[in-house]
DNA sequence: TATTGTTATACTCTATAACTATA
DNA sequence: TATAGTTATAGAGTATAACAATA
C-alpha cells in the first residue's frame, strides 16, 4: 500500500497505454488512406468488406455489431457497395425482415488486394523495430484483441445514477 | 514479385495493425474514464496536464502541437484548469503575445495520482498475457511512438491538387 | 506584415427518434 | 407486441474564419 503514498508525484516508467496506442492507430489508419483511395474505397467501406471477408456474417445488425458502428451508419455504405457489385444483399427466405449479406468475387478480390498492399507497408514500418519485440508486439496485440472488451474497460461504464 | 499475383484473394496471417490498435486504444481510454471522473478530470484536461508534466512546454501553440489538438480547442480547457488552480498561465515577459504555461503543485499531484491509478489498472490487464510478449509489446510501442509520424503515414498526405 | 491567443461560425460525423414491413 | 431495416432529424465534436494585441 505504500505505492499509494508516493503515487501523488512519482514519474511513471512508461506512458499510458491509450496515449501510445491512439496516435499509432491514427498514424497507421492515415497510412491506409492513399491505398484505399487507389482502390476507390473509403475507410468504412474497407472495414465492412474486411469484416465480411473474415467472418460469416448474416444480417446488417450483426455486421453493425461486429464493426462497432451504429446500424444506421452502415446503410449508405452498403448501398454503395451493392451498387458497385462488391456485395450481394438479399432477403432471408426464413425471415424476410432480415437482409443477408455476402461478398461478391470482385468484392473479395478488391479488399484482399487493398489489404495486401496495406500490410506490405506495415511490414516495412515493423522492420524498423527489433525482431523479437516485433514478434512479441504481434502476439500481444492478438491476445489483447481476443479479450472481451469489458476485461479491458472494467465495465464500470454506466453506474446507475438514481 | 509472385506475391503480387496471388495477393488478390489470399487470406493474411494477421489483421491490419490499425484494426487491432484502434479498438484497443478505445478500450483503454474507456477504462480511464471512471478514474478521471473520480479526479474531476475530462479526458482532454488529463491529456493537457500529462503533456505539461512530461514536457517543458512554453506556449499554448506548442501545447496544441504536442497534444495533436487544434489551438482553439484547448482554450476552454486551459480556462477551466486555471480557474481550478491546476495550472498557471502568464504572459511571457520576452514576448507579451505568448502565454506561458506551468503546472501548479496541485496540478502535478492530481494528474500523477490519476495516472498511477490508470497504470495500476493497465498492469492488471497486461498481467493476462505472456510476460515475454508483454515486455516486447511495451518496447515495441515505445519504439514506434518514438518514430516521427510521417515514417508511419508515409506522408503521401496532401498531394497538391492543382 | 506576421504571429499569439481569442471568439464566433460553419461543418462533419454520429447517434436518436420516428416510420415501414415483417414476424 | 417486438424486431430488421430505413429515413429524417438533432446533437456532439471539430475545424475554419475573422478579430484584437503584440512583434
Amino acid at each position: 500500500m505504500d505505492d499509494q503514498s508516493d503515487a501523488g508525484r512519482a514519474e511513471p516508467s512508461r506512458r499510458d497505454l491509450a496515449a501510445m496506442l491512439a496516435p499509432l492507430a491514427q498514424a497507421f489508419a492515415t497510412a491506409e488512406l492513399p491505398i484505399l483511395r487507389a482502390h476507390n474505397l473509403t475507410m468504412w467501406a474497407y472495414v465492412v468488406l474486411i469484416t465480411l471477408a473474415d467472418n460469416p456474417i448474416r444480417s446488417q445488425a450483426r455486421l453493425a455489431a461486429a464493426t462497432g458502428a451504429d446500424k444506421t451508419r452502415i446503410i449508405p455504405i452498403l448501398d454503395d457497395l451493392q451498387a458497385r457489385g462488391l456485395i450481394d444483399r438479399y432477403p432471408d427466405p426464413a425471415d424476410r425482415r432480415v437482409h443477408l449479406l455476402a461478398l461478391t468475387d470482385e468484392g473479395l478480390r478488391l479488399c484482399r488486394a487493398a489489404q495486401a498492399q496495406i500490410q506490405r507497408h506495415e511490414e516495412e514500418v515493423l522492420a524498423r523495430i527489433d525482431p523479437a519485440d516485433r514478434a512479441g508486439l504481434l502476439r500481444a496485440l492478438a491476445a489483447l484483441s481476443a479479450l472481451p472488451a469489458e476485461e479491458i474497460t472494467g465495465d464500470h461504464e454506466s453506474p446507475p445514477t438514481p
